[in-house]
Order: structure tokens, then sequence, then C-alpha cells
DNA sequence: ATCGGTGCAAATTATTTGCATGAAT
DNA sequence: ATTCATGCAAATAATTTGCACCGAT
């Protein structure tokens, strides 16, 4: 139910408001990496809300930490509930996103490898790549490489 | 000399237009990864040149593959000469993109970690930070480590 | 005459902002 | 009344596209 929801906006001192739950029922719980139009659409079946406000209460969230604003490429930026750190994996042809988990991956001193003067932040492996190719019954691919 | 620009052009059957030789000249020898925006406001100082026509001379560079597109998420995407595999740096205040030595990073068992069902085509580790706070000036810090 | 390259303006896409309305206090 | 959320339209910003022009074959 949207209680816990309700209760997670107004520790963040955000209201409730029927919009702004609607928005964030849908993004707290999602791991599709949607974009804001994403959003704005699947939100719009439900309820009359316009880009704007979606955009404006996606702001809103992720600059109270509810959820992260993820600019992978591809022109759009994309949000996510997960809060942990972790790695992404980005299919070049359909753009799905997923989740990679963060000790799947080591990464040697990163503090060594940053340039002179510096000190990293945050950092991820972002990998991309496409389906493999699965040798359906009867269907033949022309395979490359 | 240009010499090598226009015989780099030929390469690839672009016709070495002045336009195209003084776009390459520049995107093929800097480190400063520009984004498009930044190639016409250079390039531009000397020559007569559109946004359109920039925008059409780095896009067929990238795709002749004398020049790789990049896009590190900011809301433009920024060009690099460089082709061999290396990983970035973004200063979070400047933008400002800086390579790191594809070997200075060692991550382990990429095959391993991808989902499944996928094959990875490419990977880097981009990471973000900034300039470390300078210590007030006469105060000395222990560097290195 | 033809063809490729270019400039310019218009179209697109993603996102933000200004403003007037409207609900809740 | 005052405040806050919202819809809508206009404003940006990055990038692409359509088209007429122009110089070299």
């Amino acid at each position: 139910m949207n209680a816990e929801v309700i209760a997670r906006l107004e520790a963040q001192g955000i209201q409730p408001s029927a919009h702004r739950v609607a928005v964030a029922e849908y993004v707290l719980s999602t791991d599709e990496h949607p974009s804001a139009d994403e959003v704005w659409a699947r939100v719009g079946k439900r309820l009359l809300i316009s880009r704007a406000t979606v955009y404006n209460t996606l702001n809103l969230l992720a600059e109270k930490g509810l959820i992260r604003a993820l600019d992978l490429g591809g022109g759009r930026v994309v949000f996510d509930p997960k809060l942990d750190r972790h790695h992404h994996f980005i299919d070049e042809q359909s753009g799905t996103i997923h989740d990679v988990p963060w000790d799947a991956v080591r990464v040697s001193d990163v503090e060594a490898l940053r340039p002179d003067g510096y000190e990293v932040h945050e950092y991820q492996v972002i990998m991309r790549g496409r389906r493999r190719p699965r040798s359906a019954p009867g269907a033949r691919e022309a395979r490359r490489r």
C-alpha cells in the first residue's frame, strides 16, 4: 500500500500530494530505470499529470535522497531507487539498464589511478553489450565476428 | 601540418574540405574532450563555419572511426581522439574530463558479473570527484600514499 | 548539368521555468 | 488571505534535418 510511501515522503518533509504519491509509488519500487518521460507515461495512465509535475517531483525526490538520478548516456536521465552502490550494464539495442552488484567487481586501488590533486567522490563500472545471440530452435542467424 | 590530417581523412574516404580539415585538425589532437559546441567555438575563430557543419563533421569522423563520441553524462556528447581503451575521471565542478590509463585499473572478471544471457561489448570505469581542497598557504600535508 | 559540402532555419527531444488557477490551511 | 502544488505554455539547450546555394568537375 502507499502508506509506507507516504511515510517516506513525510520523513523527508515532502507533502504527500496525490500526484507525488503516484509518482513515488512507481519510481520507488521499480528496477526499470525509467526516464522522466517513461514515468510520465506510466503514471499518466491512472492520473492526469503534466510532464512538468513529473519532472519536478522526480527532482524533488532525488534532492531529498529518496531516489538517484543517473545520467548513463543516451541523452536522457533515468531514476533509480536503489541507493546503495552498484554498477550498470546497458543493453545497446534496447537501452535496458541492468544493475550489477557492487561486490561483483573489484576495482584495484582507485586512489592510485585518479588524476593527481583530485579526490574521488564516486565511481562505477559501466558496461555496454548486447543480448547473447541465442541459437533458437529452427532459427538460424548470421553470426558476426 | 595538416598534411597528415588530410591523409587520415582521405584514408577513410572523406573529402578533405577546408572546413573538415579545420575541425579534424583540432579534434584529432586535443585531450580536452570538447563538446560539439566547444569545437564550434574554437574552430569558428579562424573560419566561418556553422554548427550544423561542425556536428556533421564530428559525426562523420566518429562514423569513420577517427574519433570516439563519448556520452559521459552532463547532457552533452564529447569527442575523444584517443581510440585505445581508457577510463575517465570527471571533475564535478568544472566538468573537465581526464583520461585514466586502462591498465591503472584492474576490473575482476567482467564476464562473471554481466547479466546472464548478455555479452559485454565494452566497459569502463567512470569516476567523479573534485579538486582536492588545497590546505591554507604554509600548511604542509602528506601527499602520496 | 551534376555532385558533394555548406549555411541557415526549422524541427526534435529533453528539461526547466514563469505564471495563473485552485485546493488546503 | 496565504501557502503550496499543479497544468500549461513558453523558454532553453543539444542535436538533427530539409533545403537552397555554390564551387568544382
